[in-house]
RNA sequence: GCGGGGAUGGCCCAGUGGUACGGCGGCAGCCUGCUAAGCUGUUUCUCUUAUGAGAGCGAGGGUUCGAGUCCCUCUCCCCGCGCCA
């Protein structure tokens, strides 16, 4: 949530942010007409409350006197009812104008570039020597700003018929048991899955990040506080009957984890690993990613999560790239670094930064990393902040994917491959958790 | 699921229907060679700011001129019992 306060001093900076993301400003101009409204009411009803007061005290005084109170009190009850309507009137107001207020996005950084689609997105780096089959070299050297390459005489196979021939999926029972883009992983792939998944807990844990596995859902409050409407529409499952929510990411239980606390500023910043899994309804992507496990209704995922301190919080969003990247480096997985476009943030963070691995057999680079500063827009929705001298303040907090299995699982899939036999190599820095090195026949 | 006990400011804790007590911590100031101690003030949110006013005792309702206090519903925590991977 923004600032309010920061919204009536200076619209400016709202309408300006509002514009460079495409989004409606009309709903400032709403806001301000509520607002508006909303402060008359309460001068009223505060008036009318310092009456009823005043009053109240006086009948406790008649009746010490011996006198009668009668006529007072029936001269509050007449403010009661009066009160009782301008605050309800104040209500519908109140709850109006939150609803608008929850949609303002955060306040853009002056780093983002002013575009609009994915495909605008500005490249930052580029990393790894990439495998690129002959067709794809013109879109690979302008998407990458020709990075290092070997070309292939032939495209790798898709991870969709990789997976199938070497047992390592079933999808048509999953589509059977639970529908579209679910799926049963099998045998070695499980073992890799969880070699990623050890892999990343490792090496976090040496980063200084405290590992959690968080609950998998949450309550309505906590979920509205971390996360917006559209995440709400078009991603989370909600189960039937109870307040609760089907986590799409385990950065909202870690943003929730300190809602409504302060902090001490000598305890932050605080570095949370969270492993989950993510249940995501993937409502309008249809017909993008159909076949396979890249883009899949559940999936695990290492999460890194950062609380700290306004002035920090920038080089905390270098530090949550550079962990990611280095990951990916690890696994040798080549990429690039995107800075997204202004009108393709979302309505949290103030900056984001995707890094893209370079799949093979796609033809492309595909997001396998999405990094955001979300300064203090979360924090305000989920009121966390810390203690300074000058009061409380609230923290900044910032999130990265650190491995979101499934996808990167197909990246290996598809950079890995053998090329004389059907299958695929696990990456050196995996072994010692697979105890295997291939995955073939 | 059953029974009992709880939830009050950053923290701890008191509170027979009538201005929310006190302590700790934090901040500011005073004081003393330094430090510590001591003394004074202050401490949440909202609106308006010259001042001021309103709200706030787990959440939501109700009774009352007036609710931390009485009544109802719910949430969470602790103890015991039962059930259970």
């Amino acid at each position: 949530m923004i600032d309010i306060k920061l919204l009536r001093e200076n619209p400016d900076l709202f309408y300006d942010s509002c514009k460079a993301r495409g989004f409606d400003t009309k709903i400032l101009d709403q806001f301000f007409q509520l607002d508006e409204k909303w402060r008359e009411k309460l001068k009223t009803v505060n008036h009318l409350k310092h009456e009823k007061n005043t009053l109240s005290l006086e009948v406790s005084e008649s009746v010490k006197a011996g006198r009668d109170p009668s006529d007072i009190k029936e001269k509050v009850r007449e403010i009661n009812t009066q009160i009782g309507t301008i605050e309800s009137e104040q209500k519908d107001i109140d709850e109006s104008r939150t609803k608008i207020v929850r949609l303002i996005p955060n306040l853009l950084d002056s780093e983002v570039p002013h575009c609009m689609t994915e495909d605008e997105a500005v490249l930052v780096k580029t990393w790894g020597k990439a495998r690129v089959f002959q067709d794809d070299l013109d879109y690979f050297n302008k998407a990458s700003n020709g990075m290092d390459y070997q070309l292939l005489d032939n495209r790798p196979a898709s991870h969709v018929d990789l997976m199938q021939d070497l047992g390592l999926v079933d999808l048509e029972r999953a589509a059977k048991t639970s529908g579209a883009r679910f799926y049963y992983m099998k045998n070695r792939l499980v073992k890799l899955e969880l070699a990623l998944v050890n892999y990343a807990i490792d090496f976090l844990s040496e980063r200084g990040f405290e590992v959690v596995e968080p609950p998998f859902m949450l309550n309505y409050k906590a979920m509205e506080g971390a996360t917006d409407v559209e995440t709400f529409k078009d991603t989370l499952y909600k189960i039937e009957g109870e307040d609760l929510y089907l986590i799409s990411t385990a950065e909202h239980p870690l943003a929730a984890f300190f809602q409504d606390e302060i902090l001490e500023e000598s305890a932050l910043p605080i570095r949370l690993a969270g492993m989950s899994p993510c249940f995501r309804k993937e409502a309008g992507s249809h017909g993008k990613d159909t076949k396979g496990i890249f883009r899949v209704h559940q999936f695990t995922k290492i999460e890194q999560f950062i609380y700290c301190r306004p002035e920090d919080s920038w080089d905390f969003f270098s530090e949550l790239v550079k962990n990611s990247e280095d990951m990916f480096r690890n696994l040798d997985l080549p990429y690039r670094v995107v800075n997204i476009c202004s009108g393709d943030l979302g309505n949290l963070a103030a900056r984001k930064f995707d890094i893209e691995a370079w799949f093979p057999s796609q033809g492309k680079f595909r997001e396998v990393v999405s990094a955001s500063n979300d300064t203090d827009y979360q924090a305000r929705s989920l009121n966390v902040r810390y203690r300074t001298k000058g009061g409380s303040k609230f923290v900044h907090t910032l999130n990265s994917t650190a491995v979101a299995t499934t996808r990167t699982l197909v990246a290996i899939m598809e950079n890995y491959q053998l090329k004389n036999e059907k299958g695929f190599q696990v990456p050196k820095v995996l072994v010692p958790y697979t105890g295997f090195e291939t995955i073939t026949l």
